[in-house]
DNA sequence: TGGATTGTACTAATGTTATAGTACAAGAGT
DNA sequence: ACTCTTGTACTATAACATTAGTACAATCCA
């Protein structure tokens, strides 16, 4: 069972799919600070996308500072960075971002509550990863 | 205020984010059957794209029976598919976007916790203005 | 030191996406 | 018949995406 997910018949280009998917496995936990991601090849193959494609990506991930590659031994998950906004702006930050999200969401018929729904049942298997991470 | 939205910084390709934008659009009733798509050249206008994109668009809903199309005369939503489907495809679309959003808000520091509260802060904003519509 | 592993850097070839421009075909209305 | 609007079809071009293959550099380990 590969780590990650893409789907060859969604439009998305690849490259962005797997940025898209490590950021997320990030954000939710599933990948901790300071663990370590397939190498290059592996990942290439469990994926069947070619290795360029999958270097395009650690590269890109390295660029922004979400990951630390080390040559010849692998690449890790940087440490969260402690929010380089402070308290008194984070909640403005955040209510930037949402406000920009919500036109988006409802846009597409889905009300806030649904969302709501679908982020908490995210959450809690993010939880439950964490009590049992060496799950099949 | 264009009918459609579409992301020029999303590298889903601008073609399947129309289509998915038209699709989606009909399964929510905000198109219903019969009602008339924009022009293939007005819509391309509207959207800051070229007619081509648009017209390949209303070509592959065609295609698929989406749309019913009458030369010189405009293009037609056609009747709407089963609900069942419908309701699929938009479990699928939630997980799109936010799948979308997530790696966005994570970028900034934030935890999916503090989305989640935040949006149920606003969640209980919009009940209290429905039950109190007049209301600065 | 030698060998294996890992990330990185190229070139080349092929297919897809998006744009621009032009032209044609079918229907509506005058 | 004429004109306007609409969808459709085509060429050409540029940029991007994907794959394949090769080579190199840094690190670890025996």
């Amino acid at each position: 069972m590969p780590m990650f997910n893409l789907d060859a018949r969604d439009p998305t280009p690849l490259y962005a799919q797997l940025e898209r998917a490590i950021r997320t496995a990030i954000a939710t936990g599933k990948l901790q600070p300071g663990a370590r991601l397939p190498t290059v090849r592996q990942l290439a193959v469990d994926l069947h996308v070619n290795a360029n494609t999958v270097a395009k990506v650690y590269a890109a991930l390295e660029r922004t500072e979400v990951v630390d590659t080390q040559r010849g031994v692998g690449t890790f998950v940087r440490a969260a960075p402690p929010s380089a906004v402070v308290n008194e702006n984070r909640e403005r930050e955040l209510e930037r971002v949402i406000s920009r999200f919500i036109p988006e969401v409802s846009a597409l018929g889905f009300s806030l509550f649904d969302v709501i729904t679908h982020l908490q049942r995210r959450n809690k298997q993010e939880k439950e990863s964490h009590a049992n991470p060496g799950r099949k």
